[in-house]
DNA sequence: AACGGATGTTAAATTTCGTTAAACCCGTTT
DNA sequence: AAACGGGTTTAACGAAATTTAACATCCGTT
């Protein structure tokens, strides 16, 4: 998937340096630019997501570059930074189609925040769900998202709860799947008769694995169950 | 051209009679609400443009309002007006998709800069992606408010809840949507017998997308309804 | 070996759901 | 006013999923 293209305008060289780097590390395509007149020229370079840029810059302030940005793109999200908490600045920048504002000093962790609720709304479900992938188990395929078994040909229907304790096994495979665990994963509660109900299922899903000999689910008394399988 | 439609949901009387008729004099087209579910309930009635909310309100917070309010919508642009300063709140407001927040007092012109600045930027984009655009389920296109479901050359005609249900399974594809959930967006409570028609309408729905086998509405047991849509 | 707690398994009981059809509501037509 | 028709709700019955019950067996400990 494409990352989001972000351009900021800086002229600080500190706190530039670590805008840049942080919201690389968060997988951002960032171009870090120094001035105004500089942020512009890129802007007509390429295509952005989002325009990060702080108010007082030597050359050309914040404000007057977001104002040619805007004649160019009448759409795109800009979030000023700014050291002036005036409310005169504020406006202004609203004025001119700010979506947004921090002060300075501002963490990360917030800057980060806005961006992901500018962006989310703007270009929003791009995001593909990873959980609706098939899992070996043996010589079945499990797909805890459509909660089918396969067996080459065959294709068994797994009911929610043999679907969900299933997944859990699976993700603890050869290892313990605690029964305290399982039980507040899917019952909500550990209960005597939700710990029945467990075993009932564990009876259940064993019959299902039955066909692969390399499987089986065995019980580690006191703890839980635990998923093996045996190298075919 | 139609006014935009602000939904404010505000506990103080006296705040709430001000914002509404400020607003109103700016021709907005206000709706005021005094607690999270009457708020929640107004929205599931019809479409707006922009929230405007308190955070501190009886009954239900803002925040929790506005994470049920974009199960409904993901795009809906929300304010939040916050008489708490604390980082805390602005943080997990903007986790939820907040697109600004005010700290009481505010002054109106600023609220109206920010309302401005807001629907500026989306207008566009509600009116493409909330009123035009088809949406993609399996391989039907599905609008939701032509209330179209078209499979190549037929188009089938939906009836308004079927609609509603269609969309709400397929904002939540793959993902379990909550009976609850769904019958209070839909019918505004849920009772046993609106339950029971939403099951109705489930077997309706089924047959519709019968003709692409790898659309299914399964049951999660106790839970709700999941749009399972399988890899061609 | 003997005991008590934990597990294995099957079946009955309970709850929830699937489906079809009839009833109902309400605005429109005859 | 009566008949009609689309949309929705209510009713009824069967099926599926889950829980509860019952009893046999296993396990670690004494």
């Amino acid at each position: 998937m494409q990352n989001f293209r972000l351009l900021v305008v800086e002229d600080d060289p500190n706190l530039g340096t670590i805008l840049d780097e942080y919201l690389r590390a968060k997988d951002y395509d960032v171009k870090l630019c120094v001035d105004g007149d500089e942020g512009f020229n890129s802007f007509t370079k390429r295509e952005y997501d989002l325009v990060i840029s702080d108010v007082m810059m030597p050359k050309k302030d914040g404000f007057t570059m977001a104002a040619e940005i805007r004649k160019l793109n009448s759409k795109i999200p800009i979030i000023f930074l700014t050291a002036k908490s005036m409310k005169e600045d504020t406006i202004e920048g609203f004025k001119l189609g700010a979506d947004d504002y921090i002060t300075k000093p501002f963490s990360m962790e917030e800057l980060l925040l806005r961006i992901g609720a500018i962006l989310r709304r703007t270009k929003s479900d791009i995001i593909e769900d990873e959980n609706i992938k098939d899992v070996a188990v043996g010589k079945f395929l499990f797909n805890p998202n459509e909660r089918t078994l396969m067996n080459g040909e065959v294709s068994e229907k797994l009911t929610s709860k043999e679907s969900q304790l299933l997944k859990l096994l699976a993700q603890n495979k050869n290892e313990v799947l605690e029964r305290e665990f399982a039980l507040k994963a899917i019952w909500g509660d550990d209960s005597y008769f939700n710990s029945r109900s467990m075993d009932v299922y564990i009876t259940k899903l064993r019959k299902y694995l039955r066909p692969d000999a390399n499987l089986e689910i065995i019980n580690v008394h006191g703890k839980g169950f635990k998923l093996i399988v045996k190298k075919g």
